[in-house]
DNA sequence: TCATATAATATTGTTGACAATATCGTTGAC
DNA sequence: GTCAACGATATTGTCAACAATATTATATGA
């Protein structure tokens, strides 16, 4: 049940998005990987119409890029695109973490401490899909307490962002930081500490962000023919 | 040559989304005004997927709602809305204006200097609907000088609801502030001096939001019709 | 052998007709 | 006279065939 849904009439356009979010931040699609249309048609069992607004979605959230006539492929963030992307999650995530610890309730502290206590659990016993999701959710879930819907929305389209960042750039020691970092973000909300809370927050992504190797531009590629041909960098207007 | 102009391999497609954003700010288009396909494929004479493309991305500006089976209307913003989006425009203005600070270069100051001109010439002359215009552009102009790709997207949504908010709580005596807090951001940024900066952003987006009267709830409507029977409300999910 | 032009193939983009759904007006029972 | 059910109309949603475009393969001349 990915956090990452974007909210359509369409449950089918829904699948599709996540299952292609999902299949990013899990590797099996690398950045680059072209996406047919025909293709996913028949993987998901539905129409090209339906493909073409779900691949329309996905490049909004910036996880695709669709170059017109030539189709659509797994985005290649750059990294000023990276910066960019935590950039506006600092200035987003201050605010609500800010917002929060005015207007927090015992019950969301209780929620967000149970949610720590899942992404423990997972940790522990080595379920990095749980990790990964959870580790994003904590964020959305923030946002939702937060009662801010307009932020939420915007820092769901940046977490798919640093989400795919994070599966490009990442180096294989840093695979996730563990629920520490949320857990003092907690405890600076439970006392109401807004400068401690932005600050901790800050701390927190400026330490994601630093953990990927984000100067060697790795600049992967998904398929033996692009990686020879280079077709995405001529592809590029 | 609106500002709103969303990035789209099609021009008519941009069009629409201009005409439509800019009726609206013009009061021409009142808040909860039906969009019928066939219309506004009449009126800019293209084809009705053309025209769907054009309401799909201006819900996801929050400039319409589509009701499922129910066809597209302005959107009618809350109170809440209209306080979420100022706080987000907050969150990412301040960034923005501290992040100039530090990457502002003469010919910066310059094109910003130039503009608040424009701006103080349109006000002069009585010229309405270019000072709206200068006016929005001018938090555009910050991003873009700021450089930051991402936050000058979200920044775009961000003022186009912001526009139909003003468009629609608005007082009349409150048009439009002048240019002369935009110079006070203007002199923050050229002396460098971030918090300063970050302040007077502060200032005006607050003013900006307080300026309408949001309190009282007016609660525009198109016609008659929803007036009396509270459509708009029974329609929503 | 290399470069260029051309045909063949594959993929995306568009259109118009059709289906599904909601709204509106009418009829009929109570 | 009011309400509910029904049919008529209007509007949106979907699809599959067609057109446009790009990519690949082939052929040709230097």
């Amino acid at each position: 049940m990915p956090w990452i849904s974007h909210s359509t009439t369409n449950e089918v356009i829904n699948q599709i998005c996540d299952r292609i979010w999902l299949a990013v931040v899990q590797r099996t699609l690398r950045p680059g990987a072209r996406l047919k249309e025909e293709e996913l048609t028949e993987i998901f069992g539905t129409t090209r119409a339906r493909v073409r607004q779900a691949l329309a979605i996905l490049e909004q959230d910036g996880l695709v890029t669709i170059y017109p006539n030539r189709g659509a492929c797994i985005a290649e963030p750059s990294v000023d695109d990276a910066q960019d992307a935590f950039s506006a999650r600092l200035a987003i995530e201050q605010r609500l973490v800010t917002r929060l610890c005015r207007s927090a309730k015992p019950e969301d502290i209780a929620i967000l401490r149970d949610h720590i206590a899942q992404e423990r659990a997972a940790h522990a016993r080595g379920d990095s899909e749980a990790v990964i999701r959870l580790s994003g959710e904590f964020h959305m879930l923030i946002a939702r307490l937060a009662e801010a819907e307009l932020l939420l929305k915007i820092l769901r389209t940046l977490t798919i962002r640093t989400s795919l960042i994070t599966a490009m750039y990442q180096t294989q020691a840093t695979q996730t930081c563990g629920p520490d970092e949320h857990d003092r973000i907690l405890a600076a909300i439970e006392a109401r500490d807004e400068s401690r809370a932005s600050h901790e927050m800050t701390h927190h992504l400026e330490h994601l962000e630093t953990a990927l190797r984000l100067s060697e531009a790795p600049m992967p590629v998904s398929g033996l023919r692009e990686a020879l041909h280079g077709i995405a960098q001529r592809r590029a207007p």
